[in-house]
DNA sequence: TATGAATGAGCATTCATTCAT
DNA sequence: AATGAATGAATGCTCATTCAT
């Protein structure tokens, strides 16, 4: 069987995308050049345009790929306590750092256009089904009160851990990991705690 | 007695930082351009290099100004219950939403510079400081548990307020402010509940 | 008597050409601004234009002072022995170096600007008439051969200062004093040699 | 064997700096603007910035240019008598004018420009060395006296040709071709006359 | 496909000049 | 006379996009 000499065109994509977000978590998503791109993606700004429609396109696609890798991220962790599910979100550390760097700047971008909403809002609904389902088998374990409702559980702590993290990427120095552990579990705790007669669970760390 | 000779530079200074917040507020900060601000300010770009050096400059002193109000709005409702404050810090409104839009969109340049992150971080000082007192206050007045640090609890409603902007903003449409208001209490009720036969467990370190 | 209230305009005029001349003799003529002349004169810009019709005459006004202060300079040394004195409007020392300075950046200029080129020409005729009456003079105390044309000898005089002066302002570290005044005396001493019994050759055309 | 791509890139630098050279010529060094440059090399400026880092890389470029043709232009007459080539040097028709208008006009940015004095006395050290083996060749022939340094009498000549040329520069129509030569005689011919009977007084310092 | 030369609109910035006080 | 605020034209530079090879 022959393998066609033509690059994959999709893995082509993916890897310029992937590229892009590394150029951006370099100099940040204003001062980003399409040759910056090229240069990371050890191509030229000409091949870039065989692959996207410009560049707004190609930083939708570098959006895409960041929040593809935090969902993924989550998806890992997918049945272990919840908080400290949510936690391994945070910018802990130093990659974590560039990636919600890269991610932040998007917000307010996304604000200005319609395309960039969108993949946020998707994203965002992906993860919210995806921690709902954790707070579902979470309540069944008995772990969760029944009575908090799964989605309003999801986007409480997806709202927790963007509090956090926005903080934390604007002030690093001031917001090393335990700290934004604390705050994540001080905000969360009372909300995902069993339905005992309320003894919240000790804190391990 | 000072006799200011024509005008008063530092009034300009601030009706042109004001200014600019309106201009970013319409076309967003990535798009701003000086001549946008000078329109919004009724003068020349050349008058904008009078006050300040460059658009730089121009623009951290827009973000004092958004961080001024800001503040100056969560001072108006001291005293009132907590949760009930913080939600007025929310994009409740258009007018809010328009603070935010601007807040938000300089978390993206801040990442990258010291200068805007100095800015944002001297607010949160304050901010934290402002939410700590009131949460003293409420605890001296029994409302609030004892055992609750108020420092932490001023983190937790700041990144809560945060968290809810953040979506609500990037999504207007799905979130009202009636839910945004549930998920903020969601979020910070447990926390700054009065001290019921629940007790929330200390806080270990 | 009274003393008028008022400033003595052409005081004022010559103080501020003064300036002007300190402001191109620290950041250069391309690159002076008339607020840098402003502050050097310690007025403001406005008051520059009470006293000149722009940027031109001043700059204009400021040649004329560098070229009247050359000229008196070489006044001072009439008398002396010719080369001697050619050798002390040389760039020997740092505020000759400076008036050098200024002095080569206004040839730049002149050459595309009939006012300044006038202002050169006018000095150039004037230091012309004062050498050749120092080389009569030598002449007549039979110094200097009779057979040499006093114009002549004051022109070959202008041509080599400047012609060394060029050369030392360019590479000040290269051309110390001494070498300055060796190289002058190289090119001058054969032409305004005393009478010997050597006939300096006719000229031919 | 090199197959260029698709334009010699140093063979456009040269292209653009010539360009540059001729708009210089036009309008001065002062007055000239990118797209003077761009429009003379029939380009646009976007295109000059592929090939030069800014405006003043470009004009230094250009500069380079104008000594390496003066270079040239004295290369062509060597073996000649030494004054009659330096003459050549002079300004003394339109072309040669117009390469001395824009050679002066550098003078006066060189003084504030490492960069581009760098290039003035690259220049005159190339220039001084040829001068020296012509000025060797003639004494070996017994043309010029033998006492005489090489050197000195180089430096001498370029003295002379840069002391005359600005006054003639300054002065085009004061100072046609004949009278421009004769000062150039008067100047260097009892240097560099033949060893006669006259031995030219020893350097005393 | 891929390259990189060329384009040119867009924009911040500079700064001489004007003018009300 | 003097000030300095305001103007706005001028201009260098950036960079996404186009296109011939």
């Amino acid at each position: 069987m022959i393998m066609p000499k033509v690059v994959d065109h999709e893995e082509q994509r993916r890897r310029i995308a992937d590229a892009a977000v590394a150029a951006i978590g370099e100099s940040g998503l204003d001062r980003v050049r399409l040759v910056d791109v090229a240069r990371a993606a050890d191509a030229t700004t000409g091949t870039l345009t065989h692959y996207f429609d410009g560049k707004d396109a190609l930083l939708a696609a570098a959006l895409d790929r960041v929040a593809e890798r935090l969902l993924e991220g989550m998806e890992r962790f997918q049945g272990c306590d919840l908080i400290e599910m949510a936690s391994f979100a945070l910018p802990l550390g130093e990659p974590e750092r560039r990636e919600w760097r890269v991610w932040l700047s998007f917000w307010g971008r996304a604000i200005w256009s319609p395309e960039l909403a969108a993949v946020h809002n998707r994203y965002y609904e992906r993860l919210r089904e995806l921690l709902a389902e954790d707070v579902r088998r979470a309540q069944s374990r008995g772990e969760i009160n029944a009575a908090v409702d799964p989605g309003d559980a999801a986007d409480a702590v997806i709202a927790a851990v963007d509090g956090v993290g926005v903080r934390a990427s604007l002030d690093p120095e001031g917001w090393p990991a335990p700290k934004q552990a604390e705050l994540l579990e001080t905000l969360l705790e009372p909300l995902l705690a069993p339905p005992t007669e309320i003894t919240p669970r000790r804190k391990t760390r």
